[in-house]
DNA sequence: CAGTATCCTAACTGATACTG
DNA sequence: CAGTATCAGTTAGGATACTG
């Protein structure tokens, strides 16, 4: 086995996430971010409003779910559509490259959830936030 | 298909990761995070020294790399190795659980790594960090 | 080598109040 | 309804120096 001898060049070409300035590290943030995993995550069910979201995601702040689903929208994960009436109504739905990744993150999710027993029991589980 | 008349405790008991409480917050958060991704990717390989995760992931700090891996160790996804000798050496490697969730990751990153050409020809795509 | 301790800044986060 | 604006507190994060 050969191992590539890996020039940054190369490895930000390949969008090489170990390299500090690939622009992958900032789109991984980005999904990966504290509230993106559940906007991603609670769209896969379909689209839904502002509100739904809100109200389906326990304890995100208005705040904090416009600025995820603006960062989402513009890495082209999330899109919106705004419906021209009075009192304002506006989608968000996943986009195809929304639906991939918010797939590999419900598996995560899902794992985590399915074996919260099994991890918390672990002697080394901590319970600090 | 009927909806589950879900209470809070309900959710919690379950691990429902929407609920704010539900522990599987915290884990789900230490495992997205920032440096938490690239530390369980990189121990994919096998079992490391300090150092050699430190030069692997570019720009993370001593602190960082540190505080990520003692935060990963309590969860129970990271296992670490004393070796008695002068100068020190210390081992990090997946636990069972790590390994699940780290396998979990890397189909996200590498979706991701893959992807990117696609994702930054986007017209809605942002070069924001 | 493998960290810890300290200091400092910037970014994230939430609460509240307000707007179209 | 779907946000934005503002403010204040907390945490993340990096640089540097130091220790066993």
């Amino acid at each position: 086995m050969t191992m590539t001898p890996d020039t940054l060049t190369d490895r930000l070409e390949r969008g090489d996430v170990m390299a500090a300035q690939c622009p992958s590290r900032a789109l991984l943030r980005h999904v990966t971010s504290q509230w993106g995993v559940l906007v991603l995550t609670v769209l896969r069910r379909g689209t839904l409003r502002y509100s739904e979201i809100r109200h389906r995601i326990g304890g995100i702040s208005e705040k904090m779910l416009a600025q995820t689903l603006r960062t989402l929208e513009s890495d082209g994960f999330v899109s919106r559509t705004v419906h021209p009436v009075v009192p304002p109504h506006v989608d968000y739905r996943l986009t195809a490259a929304g639906q991939e990744v918010a797939g590999r993150i419900a598996d995560l999710v899902d794992w985590i959830e399915g074996n919260l027993g099994l991890l918390l029991s672990s002697d080394t589980a901590s319970l600090e936030g």
